[in-house]
DNA sequence: AACATCGGTTCAAAAAATGAACCAAACCAC
DNA sequence: GTGGTTTGGTTCATTTTTTGAACCGATGTT
């Protein structure tokens, strides 16, 4: 791993429950030497991507980001086109919701959305979903380029009971996702949570990351299910299009099948 | 320069006009080896800073940046207090304003909005503001921290006939900025260039950013300019009180002399 | 007062980065 | 269709940087 990925890879340990680190917690955090630690900082600082807190002398993320994430959502217009019908989705099903973005191997959590409605509550503290182990993951690999089953056949980790364990297997539920258009996991990622999702398609035509809904299994009733499914397609169809994409016709017949 | 520095200056050519930059042309803008670009570029595709574009091959900004921009919002809330004042302060002057925060010894741009009042508007394309050229670099000269002082001597860099070429007129207008409670730059960064800018306060009672109005010269009228403090001054006070602080009493009392 | 932990520094040894030269593929001009 | 140019990407001898154990002074804790 080079030096530069190692660098950048500290900026990952800093969260809404992280924000600020100290440099002998951050050494910790990333198990790496101080002086190593130290130097990454100092090359982060030095380009915006982290600043000292003067009061506390410890590191919390710097300006920098806002302005490249500025730049990257305006000549790559995917976040705000996902954030009104996510809010709906949420809204109408009552759940937590996600809209997730494929860059890479790899499916970056784009936005989030609660629902108010129950007091219990799903929360995916993650920012990339694992592709086998997750609804949207196993979109984008009924979806999404081949290679990406490649990727996720190397990387089989267990999570749960639940959590697909061979090749095979993972081939199963690819193929049930390819068949009826929506990705479905039940407990493969957090015990008790069930998730639909559905692709989502950009200008270029290809699968471009997965609009899901994420639910209790309590109160995962088979009408549940389908309300979700119907609000998805809605929400996976109006994404798609904010994305400059339409939804491919295989899979809008899969819907059809799956909704009557 | 480190590697890791080396690495994370590739991502400040990506900008709203270079969407998309090929490994060739990159190397070249970054007087680097081709080599040694396209282990930065692995490196920050590997990280989530960048991604290709598999149609075009290109390199674009990453997903990565959108999750840390967020995290640092939610951690360290600036931008999001800033966008409706300046807003409001960009209608009633007509001109273009800017926020800006300082990390460090640098002032990056934070939000720029554009009045549509007038068809010959100022752009200031820039991601950070020379402290000894702009209005806002010359607030926090006079209101940051004393070590940005030493910063700004070592790095006068002409733009314009009237950029302040020597240390002692550097402190000059320092001295001015303190008094009148105002940063303000004619032409020193762009020729026909006017702006005027103010302090910016957060939680910890120092200066933090600037808030700042800009203005083609040969509209930049006596009363224009009595209209624009005003305003700037109602701005910094909102802005200030987003973001948890207060503007120190000698300020004000240097405005209200001013503004009488 | 003693100990622990912090942010930060040093330098010999180890490891990685560098970039000139190279590759195949795609593009362009004629 | 051909020849030249430019592209994204690779290799490896050489050069340069990175590494981390040991260290420092300051601060906090008991």
């Amino acid at each position: 791993m080079s030096s530069a990925t190692k660098t950048l890879e500290l900026l990952e340990y800093f969260a809404p429950t992280r924000p600020e680190i100290g440099l002998s917690q951050l050494c910790r955090l990333a198990s790496r030497d101080k002086a190593t630690t130290y130097r990454g900082l100092r090359s982060l600082e030095q380009t915006g991507f982290v600043e000292q807190n003067p009061v506390t002398k410890r590191y919390r993320l710097g300006p920098a980001l806002l302005q490249l994430a500025q730049t990257r959502e305006i000549t790559v217009p995917r976040k705000s086109g996902a954030i009104a019908p996510l809010q709906t989705l949420s809204q109408t099903t009552g759940e937590t919701c996600h809209a997730s973005i494929l860059s890479g191997t790899t499916l970056y959590k784009l936005v989030s959305v609660e629902s108010p409605r129950h007091s219990i509550r799903v929360i995916i503290d993650v920012q990339t979903f694992p592709l086998h182990a997750t609804a949207s993951g196993l979109c984008a690999l009924a979806f999404g380029p081949d290679n990406l089953i490649d990727t996720a056949k190397s990387a089989l980790t267990t999570y749960t009971e639940n959590t697909v364990a061979t090749e095979d297997a993972l081939l199963d539920i690819i193929h049930t996702a390819r068949n009826t258009g929506f990705g479905f996991a039940d407990g493969s990622l957090e015990s008790d949570v069930h998730s639909l999702a559905a692709p989502l398609y950009d200008q270029t035509g290809s699968f471009a990351g997965a609009v899901s809904v994420a639910t209790v299994a309590s109160r995962f009733t088979p009408e549940l299910k389908q309300q979700i499914k119907a609000q998805l397609v809605t929400a996976s169809r109006e994404i798609s299009r904010n994305w400059g994409g339409t939804i491919p016709a295989v899979i809008e017949q899969s819907w059809s099948a799956v909704l009557t």
